[in-house]
DNA sequence: AATAAAAGTTGACGGGGCGTCACTTTTGAG
DNA sequence: CTCAAAAGTGACGCCCCGTCAACTTTTATT
């Protein structure tokens, strides 16, 4: 039997059934949220959308919170990729956060766009915001890219925390209002983004 | 006994009970939301903290999503005063941006600095967004403000809901940051959202 | 002051979701 | 083929929910 270095089965029908089981929890959990909402959402509304017994739902989670968190940090880790390409293509940095916004209001789009299609979870806004590590972990991606990207900037002690919540705080409400809109119009609502931001900066450089 | 135009007491003790009691249930909830987190509140936690039995949180609110909603709703109609006074008192555009970013800061910073002090609810963030009618109006309320103050600037078509989302995503997650640092920085804080949306805004202004 | 109607409070109860666990089935190593 | 370990199953006991019939308090009337 193949194994990996620590000795766990790679692809047994065991582990092949783990994962399939737990996909399609993770995609019954997107689809009834979807449905019904989070809130009236219960863990038997989830299982009973499987063909597995409810005992089950807890080999995998502990609680519906926890699958909504997984569904939340799978949207997060997604996102990551993306970032890194558009920093990697990024000449300067207003391409990168142009490049940034117009990445995050696509996957917003995207992820809102389809009841469960490919069998990849998704999350963005049930009206709830998830904040897992992963989401954290984007936080700190961003602020980091934006910490070195301004290191030619001779900006003496400006405060990236803020700068950073501040870009992200924009592209939340924008991304909520955006999607509320017909079409959805990835390319306006990244020009205003972008255009808002890198504008605004020059405000806060210049502070003492 | 004395009654109002349409019939209803004013002031017997039944009346004066009614209030004191919605008003013991929404501190206890206040309470026990912030000690022990929303989601794993319920009912019964909110009505042992007071002197009443179970049945009779539900002569008041038909659920703790209720509460949390009747909770909500007294934070931002006990801002739009605020709101209000910025605006009458502001000279300028300018001004009034600045001003409500320090009004809301500063009503932020305010409302999670004590744990039920004055028998005034709170809300903010528990992790948990509401999107009430209240919330809405203080949302129609900044963008009229906004519109009212652009008339002046021959701005051809500023897309005034999405600076109105962007304005309030600044404050929003400026304001989740500025609770995290000791001491908590009110005027560093709104400097940083003002001069940032206030210089941005020139650049959504010159947008064709 | 007596009385009755109205308003409000109470806690016990039926219903249902939760998480567990003893039992069964499936898998894979020897 | 044999057997131990892993995974699946669903019935069960527990706790929370929202209701409601009985009870208490307030108010209005005479």
């Amino acid at each position: 039997m193949r194994t990996s270095d620590n000795g766990f089965a790679l692809d047994g029908k065991r582990a092949r059934m783990k994962a399939a089981n737990r996909q399609a929890i993770l995609d019954a959990a997107r689809l009834v949220f979807a449905r019904m909402g989070y809130n009236a959402t219960n863990v038997r509304d989830i299982i009973r959308e499987t063909q597995l017994a409810a005992g089950t739902f807890y080999n995998y989670f502990k609680s519906k919170e926890e699958v909504f968190e997984a569904l939340a940090s799978s949207s997060a880790e997604r996102f990551r990729p993306h970032l890194k390409t558009v920093r990697e293509e990024s000449g300067s940095f207003e391409d990168f956060i142009r490049g940034a916004y117009r990445a995050y209001f696509q996957f917003v789009k995207d992820e809102n766009a389809d009841p469960v299609p490919t069998g990849v979870p998704n999350v963005a806004l049930f009206g709830v915001r998830a904040d897992t590590p992963e989401m954290q972990a984007v936080f700190e991606e961003i602020r980091t890219y934006i910490e070195a990207m301004l290191v030619d900037v001779p900006a003496l002690d400006i405060d990236t925390e803020y700068l950073t919540a501040a870009a992200i705080g924009i592209a939340r409400d924008l991304g909520d209002h955006m999607l509320q809109r017909n079409p959805v119009d990835v390319d306006g609502t990244t020009e205003f983004a972008a255009n808002l931001f890198l504008t605004g900066i020059m405000g806060v450089l210049s502070q003492d």
